[in-house]
DNA sequence: ATGATATACCTCGCCTGTCAAGGTATTATT
DNA sequence: AATAATACCTTGACAGGCGAGGTATATCAT
């Protein structure tokens, strides 16, 4: 099954940053080590994409520089702050939340 | 750790629907009935139950129908439709899915 | 009586994240 | 010369959540 963002929705900023935490990479490297690790199910649309880089960077979350120019095209590379990292973690509680409550209110076991 | 509707966006409809398949309800049960059963940790806003009630019946996936006067404020009740009940079926698979991309995604074993 | 609180419903308009569609540029392959 | 893959970016439309506002009934405290 092939989600669609609109369910992923809010937890685009808590994916990227985790992939940041294994280093600092940009948008392309990401978005194929989402798909890759999800076996195809995810993968982010590229105005999506960039999108959250924008946004994760006006928040403070990101900070990005232009990659040493070898050849091909460019890259713009980002990395995770501090306060990235912080977020992170709420970002992780959350998610455990949010296990939490869906499978107490969308499970099958509560109505047998 | 109280959840914002963002982060559940794209599962309203399919929290309303397993509620009702318990029995016909009305919002305001509904509400409380989701709030108890999470311990507190999330309840719609009006505005937002409200509104998804109007796209469940329009989708054809809930029907609803006003309760026998009692006294006290009217209740509008709801009830699923046999495709309400398919959509629910596809929202459980879905929900499945979302947690195993999500812990593929952000979870903190494969950075060790 | 009067006000507050709980029950119970509804609508309007704003906000925010997603994304289709469009664009630019480099390199490799056919 | 054309196509595909890599790599970046912006604009405008769309949809769901929700703050703020409204209506109405019943109970409880002052």
């Amino acid at each position: 099954m092939a989600l669609s963002a609109d369910i992923l929705r809010g937890h685009t900023d808590a994916i990227i940053l985790a992939q940041l935490m294994a280093g600092d990479s940009y948008g392309y490297q990401i978005n194929k080590t989402v798909t890759e690790r999800t076996g195809g199910a995810y993968g982010f649309k590229e105005a999506t994409l960039y999108t959250a880089f924008k946004r994760l960077e006006q928040n403070g979350l990101i900070t990005s520089y232009w990659g040493e120019e070898g050849p091909g095209a460019r890259r713009r590379y980002y990395a995770v702050t501090e306060a990235g990292m912080a977020k992170l973690a709420e970002d992780r509680q959350e998610w455990n939340e949010t296990k939490r409550v869906m499978d107490a209110l969308i499970s099958w076991k509560e109505e047998l």
